[in-house]
DNA sequence: TTGTATGCGTTATCAA
DNA sequence: TTGATAACGCATACAA
């Protein structure tokens, strides 16, 4: 249609060019194809349409951005999207945003505190009208007053911020219940037989897997069992591998199940005791925390803590969006899923 | 610092704000905090750091994009993010991209075809500097035309356009060796002894899946197996589980091998095989494609053929920011990786 | 080297 | 209802 040469870059379609076409005037070309209170007469209103259509116009979003002091974009701020965990968050967010016309535009701070504090402020500048940050919330950080500061200047301006995992600063926060969803499925293991527990929490000191450790202990105290033993291995499959791997061959023949804060770990376990001859879960179970979908053909079947992540998610995008003021605190339940790799613990088991 | 009230939203702090604070003009308050042509005056500058540091500025990205002409934006679309193959290959693009400072906009077409050209269009209108598009690529897609159309737009505007695993369109494209990889695989997996092979491809139909068909078929037939046959399923774990269940006991007793297109798809025949009551790798062997790496802790470890994302994606990336014109189609090397779940069939084999 | 003026594409305000 | 005109925040050409 267009028959100009090609090669030499050109201008792209302004909604100028479809005025000019239609023979209107800039700002009823925008009426008919932006705006809201659409009084533009019929006539009009098809010969901008048949304009826009013809020359190809697509509307300039950083110039609607700009001019209408307002964005449609969320920034979202996770870990690392090569987790299945983080993933899957991603995509149950997109999901949301996108039911109500808002684009995600994701950062990753692979796993550094540091980098969350830059890449709030470079996301800051795309004029987001929301941030939410997902999955990090370190019990120490490095650098928290700086990022408190920071988001607290965007929400001045008008932005709103959601927290999902990490309820420790002064910002809407979604989370699941780690510490219930935890004590819950200790409370299962015990009456199902197991009474030397391996915890493995993380060396990374993040406060939601603090919380499932503790959880998990004192689900365990409860049902009377008080020799469980934590451990703090590196927050990763390789670090729980490690781990297990290096773990005195006495210690190791004692235990009967590994509870590892995440699926992750968990795996990473599984890995470490099978390498070491020990069966799973003949010999010792194993269990984790996420219920990670991808793991489904992970055998045995994984034990572990399931997050409803679309709720998680459609909580956080509401929040997002919302202007309400009020600082709410939400939390998801978290509910045990006990699967095959922790069996009821027989007397033919091995100690 | 800033003591106004809170609740109420403010002006974000811009350019202006900044020079006025420093008492400069805006002009040199831009040529400090983002100009290339760094010819201030040290004092000037200094004042004009202090002042933006204070304020907490951060540059409004789109109001620069728009004075540019250019943004700093990647936008990829690709099918699915919780798709672990399609999140390890968005991960690698964005290492990539933020290596030279640039931002990626992701977008997901929910493997819906018709979506994609909703979402270039959509895309477009962010002014991104180049538009990578991953992992879809329909044998005869619905609206072929309208997508290249809207592409070869975008990149009369001076937009970049970047294929990956879809070679049929006129752009820049980076692809795997798909054929010459499940070859390879073929050829080796003759070698160790396996005859009658199932290869499941994938009912939509995809390009890069139909040349690992027939790549899988032409190295066996090299291998003087031509006994192979194949079929169609719904293209996800779910549907080559179902497929398995439905065959024929004849058929299956027949089979000691199953590949699978895509590493998913193979585990959802493995799936399926099990729950028939076939031993895997005992009974039948198992392969697939994409050696995804979250699938470390299967067991049997796959058999499968090994994509270099990294590659891919430098690849992909470097394309889309280079200025080159001339239109190239590169393709990284796949190659096979033999592990459990295909050892070599031995005469105890069942059958 | 620094400042003034202008333009980027769009929406919003206000007359007409 | 429609159209001039002024913003929005920033970068650049040009003048000083």
């Amino acid at each position: 249609m267009n028959g100009s040469g090609d090669g030499a870059a050109r201008r792209p379609v302004t909604l100028d060019d479809v005025a000019r076409a239609a023979g209107v005037s800039q700002p009823t070309a925008s009426r008919v194809l932006n705006g809201s209170s659409r009084r533009v007469a019929p006539s009009y209103r098809e010969r901008v349409l048949t304009a826009a259509r013809e020359l190809g116009y697509t509307p300039n979003l950083p110039a609607q951005a700009m001019a209408r002091g307002t964005s449609r974009t969320i920034a979202l701020v996770i870990s690392l999207i090569s987790d299945p965990y983080f993933s899957a968050m991603a995509a149950e967010i997109m999901k949301q945003a996108e039911a109500i016309g808002l684009h995600v535009s994701i950062a990753v701070t692979e796993r550094l505190a540091e980098r969350e504090l830059d890449l709030v402020r470079e996301l800051r500048g795309q004029q987001p009208r929301a941030i939410i940050l997902a999955g990090t919330g370190y019990v120490e950080p490095p650098s928290e007053q700086a990022l408190i500061d920071e988001l607290q200047r965007y929400e001045e301006t008008g932005g709103r911020v959601v927290l999902i995992s990490r309820s420790d600063l002064p910002f809407e926060t979604v989370d699941f219940d780690n510490h219930e969803g935890s004590r819950q499925l200790a409370r299962e293991l015990a009456t199902l037989g197991y009474r030397n527990c391996l915890v493995l929490g993380s060396a990374t000191p993040l406060l939601s897997m603090q919380q499932r450790v503790e959880g998990f202990v004192a689900g365990l105290a409860e049902s009377g069992v008080t020799n469980t033993r934590v451990h703090q291995p590196g927050f990763s499959w390789v670090g729980a591998r490690e781990y297990v791997l290096g773990l005195p061959d006495a210690e190791a023949r004692e235990l009967d199940l590994v509870f590892a804060v995440t699926d992750d770990m968990a795996l990473g376990a599984l890995a470490g005791l099978r390498e070491r001859g020990l069966r799973v879960p003949e010999d010792v179970g194993v269990a984790g925390f996420d219920d990670i979908s991808t793991l489904r053909d992970v055998v045995p079947r994984l034990t572990t803590v399931h997050v409803a992540l679309n709720a998680v998610a459609q909580e956080a995008v509401y929040r997002a969006t919302t202007t309400d003021t009020d600082l709410v605190r939400r939390t998801v339940p978290a509910y045990p899923v006990v699967r095959d790799s922790t069996p009821r613990v027989t007397t033919s088991r091995r100690r």
